[in-house]
DNA sequence: AGCTATTGTGAGCAATAGCTCGCACATTCG
DNA sequence: CGAATGTGCGAGCTATTGCTCACAATAGCT
């Protein structure tokens, strides 16, 4: 690994033909990450795979961590999205409802490209910038869990701020691991455990 | 980085100097790989810290991810150890009580050096050989868990398997990111509140 | 056509880091 | 002591890879 410096100020397209190249490199970035990871995915073989000379690739990323910055937060937004177009259609009728829709969001986000999302998640620690961003969509999330919680009166926890806090970090890695590493189980059971556990945890049955 | 072939037929100490050898290249590499990470931590710099020429240190160990390999070990055999010790002083009295031995060894178990264990929880995927050592232990600790539960009559779940995959997976997860990430938490709400979760799960109190 | 800004090219530089190999030093033992 | 074996050394080879830069091609406009 040779001189990594910013030196660059790299440009945005003005014309069509920018903008399609900028997102062919992006779609051969995905492609090559999933196939080789992070570290094996070289920038010239993204160049190769997008059909772009790996001058232009520079010419739209300063460098190889920002193109996987800009993965990373595509995905993130398209989670965010997801979550709030169920948000619109209305709270649901039991927590457990409202639980099975997260677990289930987190599954379809993941089965969407388990290999890619598993390069991501392993390397998002690494980068500072990326850190950042996933913790502050992470907050955003557990504060809107937070509101949620208090809209069931049956939740019945110790401490709300953790409750929430446990429960969207309980998600979001338990998922993860299951669809990225390739657990063998049955998806359905593994989903109404999970749901179960959530549930039975907030809103515990009173006793007589 | 250049040929890594395993041409070699690594030397098993004979002496006592050799296994103190070993022993400070190990350390070293410990110190080294959470203060710069695994791909910064270069084996100059092992060797370096280690006060031992690079070839010493290939003499004991085939490549560097061999080194990382054998902490990993280390690591999961101190952690089955510190199991079976409390295994020993018999069955807690409570179903909750020994979802808290769970939680609490886990959080000792990360609390002891938290930027090395995030280093091995990122790089354990990268390696096939570890991700296969990582995947046993975790097999023999669901086997057990299972086990457990089972001795446990107020344990009341769907699929006693699926359980126990949850449970030993959430904590070691949750703890994990909890510890290594640093967030920053009150450790004993933290552990209240996983404990609470685990054992409204697996016990939920029946309804009159 | 001609002119300019934008986009595209790819050989090759520079830096890095894993690892080797020939040799020197240390330990053990007869 | 001296031979055999084990241990330690570290300059430097080799391969890799992120990235630059001088130049070429194309698009848009008059």
């Amino acid at each position: 690994m040779p001189a990594r410096q910013p030196l660059h100020p790299r440009k945005q397209p003005k014309q069509v033909r920018g903008e399609r190249t900028r997102q062919r490199i992006l779609t051969a970035a995905a492609q090559v990450f999933a196939e080789y990871g992070f570290a094996a995915g070289t920038t010239n073989r993204i160049a190769e795979r997008a059909c772009v000379s790996i001058g232009s690739l520079y010419q739209y990323y300063p460098n190889k961590d920002a193109i996987l910055v800009e993965l990373v937060v595509r995905h993130l937004d398209a989670g965010e999205d997801a979550l709030r177009r169920r948000q619109e259609q209305g709270l649901p009728g039991t927590l457990e409802d409202a639980m099975r829709v997260f677990v289930r969001i987190a599954v379809e986000n993941h089965l969407d490209d388990p290999q890619l999302l598993r390069v991501m998640a392993e390397e998002a620690p690494r980068a500072p910038e990326l850190l950042c961003k996933v913790r502050e969509f992470e907050e955003a999330r557990v504060a809107y869990t937070r509101d949620l919680l208090a809209r069931y009166p049956e939740v019945r926890v110790g401490d709300p701020e953790m409750a929430a806090r446990i429960a969207v970090s309980t998600v979001e890695l338990v998922v993860h691991k299951v669809i990225a590493l390739g657990e063998v189980v049955d998806l359905r059971v593994f989903e109404d455990e999970l749901v179960t556990m959530l549930t039975r945890y907030l809103a515990p049955a009173r006793l007589p």
